[in-house]
DNA sequence: ATCACTTGTGGGAGCGCTCCCACAGTACCT
DNA sequence: AGGTACTGTGGGAGCGCTCCCACAAGTGAT
């Protein structure tokens, strides 16, 4: 009689049958107590519960996952190689605060990198197959197809910055802009006159929001606005030396520089560092992340800070919300979709 | 008559029966075909290959899981908090070699942590639901329970340090014996006297023989071999900082240091040149790991390779026989289970 | 012509769940 | 007394696969 069902079975695990057996219910009533209903009464769930951890039941995924037709997974999709994923504590601060929000969830995590074509091939496969109910989505460039290629395939997505100010998917973002603002503001409040900027990859939203504070701080405080004080980089620490090398060619006169991340910070650092000049005497740095290469430094670095764990909540919230709304004709409210939390500037002895 | 079927469907996904028909075969035969099956004509098989283009289709994971009884994924288990795992190359080095690996297989990789007690709660939980088919163990510790689970829970494993040299499960390791002498030999082939080590949590089987080999090679060099040399780290930056200081104040005429491991040399070097020595000049410094902490320390560090990337594939490998051999009544050969690869010495001006 | 294999194929049964319909029981109105 | 509603429960049907048995057709030895 087990002919098939001994197949490669590992000690016989018990299924929801043996447990409704033994609590003396039917499967239905026990798949309710596991499923939490409400509509079973105290003592039938008492009695199944009892069974349950007598059989020592655990549910089978694939079963549920079959019939429910859901995974119970979500993907944290990096379209990045994954050396830039290790480099930049963006990453991984926000993997931790996702991480977080999801432990009180039945939901899990997979971490999918998709810097090279061949893992996005293998990402593309990996969607149309459903194998997760939903996807985040972090550090999206701007002609990047993945979000496309998500609605088509109708899987919840949820961005982790926005594309351009009229993003479609749901998103949540730390006020790029406004946090701009603060650092370059603290710098003028400390009587710094020539405000030098290395941006972010300027293909990345966020990136150009901030120059946009930059700019506007700078404006209305009555400061000069000169685009020589602006050096494109691409978050990266190279990146960061490089332009703060270019900058200190063409403005030599500097005396701060606002980076568009602490990891280029650290470059910059280093390119002051070799040209002689002195952190904060000379010139007076502040970062973007407060990530631990801020607290690290030396100088400790003055730095934006993002509630990346709360942002990583608000992703979890909106995509969960969204995933439970694959309900029929129920198509929620576009408002609150667009999520922008507030910054902090956190200052410390490098300006 | 959808009422079932129409439930949560996204856009109506092919069937491998709706293959079936459209190829005009019996099911089976599209399975075989999709599974690789050599007892399929060749003619059949491009019929059945084109219905599948037409349509789309891609096999459903959970269908497949639930009627094969495996889940096609197998686990990456970080025993140590987050933090750790970002701040040692030795971990993200580890998982490129195992995802590439893997790159070519339909397994997919998931990678847990399980530095807390509650990780560890949430993880005996998901093997307890066998939702992958093997794991992986990184960087195991003397005492973990974690090893025993596995085997009660009859999931195959492997480990990428055995944990003493009597291991039971299958693991793959590098010469840490061997890389060790390499380090300690060429400390003395460059007229280095006075030879200390910084070791790593020395509950880790590997420290251990590092240890070994160093204590070895100085003997056979007919090299003093003195306890004040050696000091405990723990493979954190901090650790060797600490260690260091403490050396230096126990032995202020060490004119060599052998660090367990890369980050635990930047510490050293930190020390060092807070004690105003100088590396190479006053004090040679090799490290172990050859991440790229190595090539980007000032000076560039000299460390021994261990082959991670050799390492992941043979631990795949390892692990993949071993998900296959759940065959009845197969008992693999036990030999070739234990996996040691060699080192080598990568010179950089640090020594 | 018979037997013994081999090769290719179809399709039934079953994996362990969830969903939902049916129905018994109870409660509270008319 | 009958209706209407709700609560709790059992169990059939079905999710989309894989496994394996059965069997047709072909091959080659006797």
């Amino acid at each position: 009689m087990a002919s098939h069902g001994a197949r490669g079975r590992s000690g016989g695990r018990p299924t929801l049958e043996e447990v409704a057996a033994r609590a003396g219910v039917g499967r239905g009533t026990v798949s309710r107590v596991i499923n939490g209903s409400p509509r079973v009464s105290d003592a039938t769930r008492a009695a199944v519960e009892a069974a349950v951890a007598e059989l020592g039941y655990v549910p089978n995924t694939a079963a549920r996952a079959l019939a429910a037709n859901r995974t119970d997974a979500i993907a944290l999709v990096v379209p990045e190689p994954e050396t830039r994923f290790f480099a930049e504590p963006y990453f991984s601060d926000m993997l931790r605060g996702v991480g977080a929000a999801l432990s009180d969830t039945q939901m899990q995590l997979l971490l999918i990198f998709a810097g090279s074509d061949r893992e996005r091939q293998r990402l593309a496969e990996y969607l149309a197959a459903h194998r997760v109910d939903g996807v985040l989505l972090v550090s999206v460039h701007a002609d990047d197809p993945l979000p496309d290629m998500l609605s088509q395939l109708e899987i919840p997505a949820v961005i982790s910055g926005p594309r351009s100010a009229a993003e479609t998917l749901a998103s949540v973002d730390s006020d790029n802009y406004g946090g701009a603002r603060q650092a370059v503001e603290h710098l003028i409040g400390r009587g710094r006159r020539t405000i030098a900027h290395i941006t972010g990859r300027l293909d990345v939203y966020g990136a150009q929001r901030r120059v946009d504070g930059y700019r506007d701080a700078l404006r209305d405080a009555g400061h000069e606005v000169d685009d020589l004080l602006v050096e494109p980089g691409d978050f990266s620490e190279d990146g960061g030396r490089r332009a703060m090398a270019a900058l200190l060619e063409r403005r030599p006169d500097l005396d701060a520089v606002f980076a568009a991340s602490d990891v280029t910070a650290a470059g910059a650092r280093h390119a002051l560092r070799d040209a002689g000049r002195r952190i904060p005497d000379d010139v007076a740095l502040v970062g973007y992340d407060d990530s631990a290469i801020a607290r690290h430094m030396d100088p400790p670095l003055t730095s934006v800070r993002q509630p990346i764990e709360e942002m990583g909540r608000a992703m979890i919230d909106l995509l969960l919300a969204e995933v439970a709304d694959r309900r029929p004709s129920v198509s929620r409210e576009l408002e609150r979709r667009q999520m922008v939390l507030a910054t902090e500037l956190v200052g410390r002895a490098s300006s």
